[in-house]
DNA sequence: TTATTCATTGAATATTTATTCAATTATAGC
DNA sequence: GCTATAATTGAATAAATATTCAATGAATAA
C-alpha cells in the first residue's frame, strides 16, 4: 500500500514529468495549465496544490536540471581529445538510455538562450556553463597536439552548439537515431598529418 | 518624397522584422502583439491594419522564409566534400553580413520543430527539408572516398542538426563569432588514411 | 480650398489562460 | 464506525493578451 507521502510525492513527479514534455516539444510560453493537468490525468486545480504557480513549477524542473548537471572532469584521460570522446559518448549513450535526460537538455538551453525566461529562472539556468569548462580542456589538447589550432571558445562554442542542435532534434523525436559520438568530436580533433 | 505606397511597404516591412526578432529571442508564442508594436514604434490598432492577425503576421515571415530558402546545388564541385565546405563557408559568411538570414533560419527551425505552431503555418515551414537533399551527395562522397562511412540520413542529421544550434546561438548572441566552415564540415569529412 | 481617402491612435471589448475556492470524496488514525 | 485530515474537482474569478472600432489627423486629388 502506497502511503500518502508517497502518493504525494508520486503526483508531483507526475506533474513535473508532464510539464517537462510539454515544454520541451511547445516551449514553456506555449504550453497551457491545463494541457499539463490532462497530460497528468488530473483536474487543473490539483496542480496548483502541489505547484503554486505555472512559473514556480518551471523554476522546480530548472533546478531539477541543474542538479542533474554533473559532467565529468578531465581526469583518466591520457589526451584531451579522449575526454571529449568520452563525454560525448557518454553524454549520447546516456540519452539513448534515458530519453528523458534529452528533454532536461533541451528545456536547460531554452531557459538559457530565450528572452521570455522570467529573470529568476533564467538566473538558476546560466549557472550550468559547460562553454567555459571546456576552454582549459582545449587548450591542454592543443599543446599536446590533439586538438585543433583556433580560439579555444570558438572551438568550444562549435562543439557545444552541435551537440545542444543535436540533442533538440532528438528530445522530440527520436525517429532518426543519434550520430556517433566521434562525428561530432572531429569537430575539435586535429587531423593526422596537420602540421604544428 | 515617399509615396503612399512606397510608406505602405515600409511600415510593413518594420513590422516584419519587428516581429522577426522578437519571436526568435523570445519564441512565438512569449510575443506580445504590443511588445512587436513597440519595437516598431506604432501603436498597436496600426499593426492590424497591415496584418490581421499576430498568426497571419506569423505565416507572412514564415511564407518570406520558405521563399528566401534556396539551398545551391552540388553542381561544380570536384568532391561531395567541396560542396559541404562551399556551402557551409557561404552560409556562414551570409549570416555575418546578413544576421537577419540567421534570424530566419532560426525563426524557420521553432516554426519546423515546435508543437505549438499552427498546423497551416507548421505545414509551410515543413517544406524546407534540407537533410533529405544532403543525402545523395554523402552517398556520392562517401563512393569516391571524401566522406565517412555511416548511414547517409544519419550524417546529414548530424551535420544539419549542428548547424542549426550554431545558427540557434548566433542569431541572438553575435558576441561569439561563427566557427570556421571547416570544422563543422569534419562533421562529414573522412579522416586522411582511413582505409576503405 | 475643399472633399475624400488613408494612416494612426488608444481606449473599449473579446478571448484566452492562470489562479482561486467552496464543496465533495477518499484516506488514515482512533 | 467516527472524526479529522488530506486529496480532488470544476466552476467562478482574475489577469493577461489579442482584436476591434470610433474618432482624429494627415496626405492627396479635385
Amino acid at each position: 500500500m502506497e502511503t500518502r507521502k508517497e502518493q504525494k510525492e508520486r503526483r508531483r513527479q507526475e506533474i513535473l514529468y508532464a510539464a517537462l514534455e510539454l515544454f520541451v516539444s511547445k516551449g514553456y510560453a506555449a504550453t497551457k495549465i491545463t494541457d499539463i493537468a490532462k497530460r497528468a490525468g488530473m483536474s487543473t486545480g490539483l496542480m496548483f496544490h502541489y505547484f503554486e504557480s505555472k512559473e514556480k513549477l518551471y523554476e522546480a524542473l530548472i533546478q531539477m536540471g541543474l542538479e542533474g548537471t554533473a559532467y565529468p572532469g578531465a581526469q583518466n584521460c591520457d589526451h584531451a581529445i579522449d575526454f571529449f570522446v568520452n563525454f560525448t559518448e557518454a553524454l549520447f549513450g546516456y540519452m539513448k538510455e534515458q530519453p528523458v535526460m534529452a528533454k532536461f537538455f533541451v528545456l536547460m538551453a531554452e531557459a538559457q538562450r530565450s528572452e521570455a525566461t522570467p529573470e529568476p529562472i533564467r538566473e538558476i539556468a546560466m549557472r550550468v556553463n559547460v562553454i567555459e569548462q571546456f576552454v582549459p580542456i582545449i587548450e591542454w589538447g592543443q599543446r599536446e597536439g590533439t586538438i585543433k589550432e583556433g580560439s579555444p571558445i570558438m572551438l568550444s562554442n562549435a562543439f557545444w552548439c552541435s551537440v545542444q542542435g543535436i540533442a533538440e532534434r532528438y528530445a522530440t523525436n527520436q525517429e532518426i537515431d543519434l550520430p556517433k559520438a566521434e562525428w561530432i568530436v572531429d569537430i575539435v580533433r586535429r587531423k593526422q598529418g596537420d602540421g604544428l
